[in-house]
DNA sequence: TAGGCCATGTAACCGGTTACATGATTAG
DNA sequence: CTAATCATGTAACCGGTTACATGGCCTA
């Protein structure tokens, strides 16, 4: 899934700046698909006007920087609609969480706890953007995918909650001390 | 998830060679992480072997070319922790079908359901690769986290056979030839 | 006999990120 | 007064992929 697409894809259903579309890719609906920087979507954007699958206009604001709006074309949508038809790339999930799971045992568990503290909390971020998504006005087939992702991150959140002790045991126990006698 | 680390957690617990890597990054345990070629993964071995982190000795065998097996080093262990130590970053869940779905009303149903039976493919081949994963020699890390792979894209095959049709309904619909009246 | 598997490695390329340059406005 | 938000864009870099080079053995 590369960056040009993702442009063609928000602008096939709104018009965009590129920094709108930068937002949305990290935030918003399409947050599935990349996390694209400023340095990818300029010229990506550039490349398909002068294809002519965009065009922009630009809208000056008082007090802000000049829009640059970008619009698809009649070009743009047919190259989009068969970028799609081709058969997709297989999906990736790709988590460097389950690498540290899988060598738990070499870790000291407060280390274990906190990486797993902090995936918990990312898997909630992810929720929270998915709620925030789906509060907006949405076609149906939006809130369709909406709700897949909720389901797929949420089963993973739950099995995570439920299971994280036994991953816990696994690491290093701290050694007690057997200064313990002193309480007796 | 850089390739290099990779090969040291795959190194840190069997010796290996890049070949093997290679097939482990593709298919086995360590699939969830990356898909590395072997054009990013010999360089990075020979880069770890000049860093010391490993070290190799060439296996010669009949009627086969000769094996470069490499393990790590007790440095490459230390190496290898630490870089466990530190916050993960997000993992990435990226997912060019579900672009395809959000534009659903946007493709032929012929097309959609073509795409969905695709994805339906991959995701009970990814549930194979775990299968079979399971099958061998494992820590209890190893089939704590097989667990919560299999748990997740379970979860995510059986929402999109359950709602497929749906999505499929949002699709362009086949006109009705009005040739139906012949029938009559 | 064609194609796949084993096995290592290099070079060209490319798609992306990071950091930089610029600058006004607004919220804390 | 500082930091964040809005807003566009470029240049250097980098981590990876693709394709190429090489070659024997085994299976269909």
């Amino acid at each position: 899934m590369n960056i040009r697409t993702v442009c063609l894809a928000i602008l096939n259903h709104h018009d965009a700046t590129g920094y709108e579309i930068r937002k949305l890719s990290l935030e918003g609906e399409y947050s599935y698909f990349v996390d694209a920087s400023f340095g990818s979507i300029y010229p990506a954007l550039a490349k398909l006007e002068a294809e002519h699958l965009v065009t922009s206009r630009e809208e000056v604001q008082s007090g802000k920087p000049p829009r640059k709006v970008y619009s698809i074309t009649e070009a743009g949508r047919i190259a989009f609609r068969d970028a799609l038809r081709q058969p997709p790339q297989k999906d990736q999930f790709k988590s460097e969480f389950l690498l540290i799971a899988m060598c738990a045992p070499m870790m000291r568990c407060e280390d274990l706890s906190r990486t797993i503290d902090i995936r918990i909390e990312q898997l909630q971020a992810e929720l929270d953007i998915i709620r925030n998504a789906s509060g907006e006005f949405q076609t149906p087939a939006g809130a369709w995918t909406t709700r897949y992702g909720r389901t797929c991150i949420t089963t993973s959140l739950e099995h995570l909650i439920k299971h994280r002790h036994e991953l816990e045991e696994m690491a290093i126990q701290p050694e007690i001390q057997p200064v313990a006698e002193a309480a007796e």
